[in-house]
DNA sequence: AAGCCGGGGTC
DNA sequence: GACCCAGGCTT
């Protein structure tokens, strides 16, 4: 590639960018704090998705320092529903190292932003060059596709090595005047034009520089490695009654779903009814004694690496005092307060059925 | 280097 | 269904 090819990309480029570029939240103000929520909740989730919960975010915690003071249980119902809440724990830690060691003021060197919980090479790139003009390249999903398809750049892009031989293309394009304009050109290129299926290529500035579109093999790239099938697992778990009360248990802060709230169940055992398993689920990890009541639904839902299907029952309370094995905390409430507290996509797909018995 | 970590848009 | 999304952390 030479430095001529790579002048012509980058004006076609930055040209295409400034006519076609969305308008969205996070660049309409630029503010540090701002552009680095948005990368947070943007990674491995699509902008569409991303809108209302950055605005309802901002408006909550307009400043650094009202993230850093709220309670993560506070966050964790922001964050409800957008995956992955390990990014709202991090970010939480990360606010309060900023407000209390950095005085409140995020800092513009890559390495020490770098070094916050829950900023890896991506976001500290992002934030760098796109809130203080540093010339880092941004290396995600979007760009991988294109300088794949661009270069027939072979390394596979779910690959661990893909990282490494991206960002060197990646940093050998930047243009360095105005990295920031043009990491967000780029990704805003693979978002409208340079697609996963159906590519725009009439549409595309760079088409007359892409090797991939001039060998018409653009559906041969990026390359990526298949993987395996997801298991399936059974799951029950009861809505325990009490009175006027119903049981929720919160579950550790760490892994899946970690601090979120959900009702008491788990895996349906090989020979076992899905009736039982909710009875012997709710006795390990609660240690109370409850009996079948009736079944509410069935609720499909997909994570990462499994899928499930959970049968929900409702139960009642017969007798035994809470003795948790699991769970971190448990609280017997109103259903009318249950939107108080996050939960799973999988349990809000059944909680609205709860609402009429209350 | 490989596995874990959600949920939804899109074809 | 399968793929993929403005990735990072743990082991």
């Amino acid at each position: 590639m030479s430095p001529k090819d790579i002048t012509r990309i980058q004006r076609l480029l930055m040209d295409w960018y400034q006519e076609n570029k969305r308008t969205l939240p996070w660049r309409e103000k630029v503010s540090p704090y701002g552009v680095w929520v948005s990368e947070v909740m943007l990674q491995q989730t699509q902008v569409k998705t991303v809108i209302p919960y950055y605005l309802r975010f901002m408006e909550k915690y307009p400043h650094v320092e009202d993230l850093a003071k709220a309670p993560l249980e506070t966050i964790l119902k922001s964050w409800e529903g957008l995956g992955y809440y390990a990014r709202a724990r991090n970010l939480h830690r990360a606010a309060g190292i900023v407000t209390g060691e950095m005085g409140g003021i995020l800092p513009d060197d890559f390495n020490t932003f770098l070094s916050l919980p829950g900023v890896g090479d991506y976001i500290a790139s992002a934030v760098q060059s796109i809130a203080f003009g540093r010339d880092h390249a941004v290396v995600d999903g979007n760009v991988k596709r294109v300088l794949s398809r661009l270069f027939l750049m072979e390394t596979p892009v779910n690959h661990a090595s893909a990282h490494n031989a991206y960002k060197k293309t990646a940093e050998t394009l930047l243009f360095r005047e105005d990295p920031g304009s043009f990491n967000q050109a780029v990704m805003e290129l693979g978002a409208l034009i340079c697609t996963p299926k159906n590519p725009d290529c009439q549409g595309c500035p760079l088409s007359g520089h892409c090797l991939a579109h001039r060998e018409g093999s653009i559906d041969l790239f990026p390359v990526r490695i298949s993987r395996a099938k997801v298991p399936t697992h059974h799951i029950a778990i009861g809505v325990v009654r009490k009175a006027d009360r119903v049981l929720i248990t919160r579950r550790k802060l760490d892994g899946l779903l970690g601090g979120l709230w959900e009702f008491p169940g788990g895996k349906v055992e090989k020979g076992e009814t899905p009736e039982a398993a909710c009875i012997r689920e709710i006795k390990e990890e609660t240690g109370i004694d409850a009996k079948l009541s009736s079944f509410i639904t069935r609720v499909n839902h997909a994570y990462t690496h499994f899928k499930i299907e959970m049968d929900v029952y409702y139960c009642n309370y017969t007798s035994g005092r809470v003795r948790l094995k699991g769970p971190i905390d448990h609280k017997w409430i109103r259903i009318k307060e249950i939107d108080n507290y996050p939960f799973p996509r999988a349990n809000l797909k059944f909680i609205p059925l709860l609402a009429d018995r209350n």
